[in-house]
DNA sequence: CTGATCAGTAAGCAG
DNA sequence: CTGCTTACTGATCAG
């Protein structure tokens, strides 16, 4: 906003009146050397400018420091949703395979209980008939099970 | 930052001399009231005095606003954090689940292969033995899947 | 014109 | 003192 190339042409005294952006980068040792010989106004003068200078910038890191944290925060909000979103669809998958084996290990249970069921007794019926009845629903449980 | 109770007594002469409050508060066509009878120097004055003063405003509301917005972005991330907490249990609960019932599935198809391997045919066995071995194998392996 | 936002400034706090 | 943050201000932009 202001021009810094202004600095130089304002001092036409000694001293080569530093720029904001020389002032402003300058180590406290080399500002001291440049304070030698100032009046003691100018020395509190040339202090504060410089004081200004750095709020200047501390507020341009405030401010990029606000925005980055903004949208780190956003970024960590995009990267959990992807992740509720491929859990969910695990889930989901995951539940319908447990339905379909659930499924599935039921009919095989029932076909099991119909097998054992009143456990065969040798004379009660023909035992030929029996293993030919036997035999007929076990292919037709393990055929609709395809086992 | 400023007293709005000093405002009465700077200005000594007529008009009640308006305190900060009053100014940013009142609608324009109140202002234009307040306004007759003044130099066209200290309409300007007054004018860009409720300006600033309404700047002030929109600048906390800014403010404000900045900051309800980072709380609302945090409390997002943590509900979709709970929510994969909670995805994640699940998923690990029916993992297990899977797990289990795919291992009952797998002992109830093996003993349902160990019954039908070689089918049962009559005369090559005698049949009371093969009745017994059937249901021996039927009972052993039940018991063992807990049906 | 009104409201919102940006960049600069000073005040004030913390290290 | 240095660095950061906040409130305020004027400039500027959008509606």
């Amino acid at each position: 906003m202001f021009s810094n190339s202004l600095n130089r042409s304002l001092c036409g005294e000694n001293a080569p009146a530093l720029s904001d952006d020389e002032l402003v980068a300058m180590s406290v040792r080399e500002l001291n050397q440049h304070l030698r010989g100032l009046t003691k106004e100018d020395v509190v003068r040339l202090k504060q400018r410089r004081r200004t200078l750095k709020n200047r910038g501390y507020a341009a890191s405030c401010r990029i420091k606000r925005v980055t944290q903004k949208e780190e925060l956003e970024r960590q909000k995009t990267e959990l949703q992807l992740e509720v979103d491929k859990l969910a669809r695990e889930n989901a998958s995951m539940r319908l395979e447990l339905d379909a084996l659930r499924a599935k290990y039921e009919a095989l249970q029932c076909f099991a209980r119909t097998v054992t069921r009143g456990p065969l007794s040798p004379g009660k019926v023909a035992t030929t008939s029996v293993i030919t009845i036997v035999n007929q629903a076990i292919y037709k449980a393990f055929a609709k099970l395809s086992i």
